[in-house]
RNA sequence: UCCCCGGUAGCUCAAUCGGCAGAGCGGGUGACUGUUAAUCACUAGGUUCGCGGUUCAAGUCCGUGCCGGGGAGCCA
């Protein structure tokens, strides 16, 4: 038993901090692995956070949670033992400590329970200001308190399987024998062409505006940017380690304000030398199983909440995914299917025509009932570095559609071929010049090769269910949102 | 950026034709109970988003601004 004094949990304790650890950690138990016991454990040591208290007489049911899985483990306070004096403080949001017994639950609902001997009021959470209750709350109004969402279950669900995903993406790779490459955030690469780039300088904005010349006293003495793709820079190193990918944050400064859109989200953009489409399509099927799979074999319970109270689908929908071959549809056929299609589309369809939303959830959600991928791109809709296919209309471009969420990849076989490459760049009016280093990998020991980019927040949505990208992201940054 | 919808108690929402601003949940107090989003009783709680206008009278109608949500575009 621990002594329940005041320099029980401080730690102006004169051990060094590895004993410290050591002796806190001996006797301090995860609420999951609590939960897990198969048989009782005479001391045990719980801190967490209150989610509800029921009083009855001279005891109480107090659930802790500690954020190591979804379910709380069922404390009961007998009011006689030490600490008990505290009760009335031990509201929903408070941070408590506990020691005793883990003992079998003569309730029903649980089967491990806590039979504290002793408790602590750790940090109070005044219940007349605290904003969680302990029933549903809206999403919107979570996003106002986004301190305090990840106490509850959903959001504590959400960032459990944004981790343990995070963990399933580094996984497959490394069994493919990728290599992890840290993309730099800052660019002076204002041509990198994927949309409106977050501008950074050391200059004073509200002094300005200052001439071009003015460039030359900023930090880098040139332009810079925030990242909008690693893709150029894991070329590079795909031309080199063979294949890597990067793992990191991205921003747009698009004044887009949609529920799958956000400033600052995170991509994983693998690149692979000596790989052309097909490979390409493969790693990308390859990567959405597998990270399916990993999160319902490592995240069932937290899944579970999504597929009971989020969306009733999604276990179809995983199933789906995990087990039917996605489809592989050239662009052109998918033109076809559209004008064929008996219903009304609200934008017109036709080769040359870029495909629109409500196109794409037709293809995914109603034709063919599964994730497709569509490749084949008419080369005026797409990127300069795409290679050019032998029809000289199209370029190896693919885009993978999921149910609900629409692209959820975006990528190609880039163009090796010198001559090819330097012709697209001058015909869709870019800069040579600042593309030096670009067109280099093209001229030293060039090598077909091929990778895309798979946006992380839209992936949790396809694998939660969860309809707004705002909630699967800790802090999202969107058009006129920075709070927190 | 464009289109649509919304903003009322801490939260989720109601308020008929313009006529005294309400409920459930949450909070407080008490009762009861190996309880399970406990239950029962009582109770407190309001700048109806801001500004301007119409009217005897505005939560409600008009104008405008701000904020939120959804759809579209852009994209991952």
């Amino acid at each position: 038993m621990f002594p329940l004094g005041a320099s029980w949990s401080t730690r102006q304790s004169r051990l060094p901090d590895i004993m410290y650890m050591e002796v806190r950690v001996m006797k301090r138990i995860a609420v999951k692995d609590a939960l897990q016991a198969t048989s009782p454990l005479a001391q045990a040591e719980v801190r967490g956070w209150v989610r509800t208290r029921r009083d009855a007489k001279g005891f109480s049911f107090i659930e802790l949670n500690d954020g190591s899985c979804l379910k709380n483990l069922q404390v009961v306070v007998d009011h006689a033992i030490p600490g008990a004096e505290g009760l009335a403080g031990m509201t929903t949001g408070a941070a408590l400590a506990v020691s005793g017994e883990l003992v079998a639950s003569p309730g029903k609902g649980q089967s491990y329970e806590l039979k504290a001997a002793a408790v602590r009021l750790v940090g109070p959470a005044d219940p007349e200001t605290y904003p969680l209750q302990k029933k549903r709350h809206s999403d919107e109004f979570l996003r106002t308190i986004a301190h305090l969402r990840p106490r509850t279950n959903k959001f504590g669900a959400i960032f459990r399987i944004r981790s343990e995903a995070a963990f399933a993406v580094h996984n497959y790779f490394r069994e493919h024998g990728f290599h992890l490459l840290h993309a730099p955030i800052l660019t002076g690469s204002d041509c990198e062409g994927a949309g409106e780039m977050f501008r950074v300088t050391t200059l004073d904005p509200l002094k300005g505006p200052y001439p071009k010349e003015a460039q030359a006293e900023d930090f880098f003495g040139r332009e810079a940017y925030l990242t909008v793709s690693g893709q150029l820079e894991a070329e590079i190193f795909a031309q080199s380690l063979g294949k890597v990918y990067t793992f990191g944050p991205t921003f747009r400064a698009e004044n887009s304000n949609t529920p799958k859109h956000a400033a600052e989200f995170w991509m994983i953009e693998p690149e692979m030398a000596f790989a052309d489409l097909t490979d390409n399509m493969a790693l990308a099927e390859g990567l959405l199983k597998s990270c399916i799979r990993h999160l319902r074999e490592h995240c069932a319970e937290d899944l579970e909440l999504f597929a009971k109270w989020v969306d009733p689908t999604l276990a179809a929908t995983l199933d789906n995914i995990e087990g039917e071959p996605f489809v592989r549809l050239p662009y052109a056929e998918a033109v076809d299917i559209l004008k064929k299609a008996k219903r009304e589309f609200e934008f017109p369809v036709g080769f040359g025509l870029d495909l629109q939303t409500e196109h794409e959830r037709f293809l995914t959600e109603e034709h063919f009932r599964k994730p497709v991928i569509v490749y084949d791109y008419p080369k005026e809709i797409k990127a300069f570095y795409m290679r050019l296919n032998d029809d000289g209309k199209t370029v190896a471009a693919m885009d993978v559609l999921v149910p609900r969420v629409g692209e959820i990849i975006g990528g190609s076989q880039r163009e090796e071929r010198l001559d090819v490459l330097t012709r697209r760049i001058e015909e869709m009016h870019l800069s040579l010049d600042s593309y030096w280093w670009y067109l280099d990998l093209r001229r030293f020991g060039t090598a077909p090769h091929a990778g895309f980019g798979m946006g992380f927040e839209r992936f949790l949505m396809l694998a939660t269910g969860v309809a707004n990208i705002r909630d699967v992201i800790p802090f999202p940054r969107t058009p006129k949102h920075l709070e927190f």
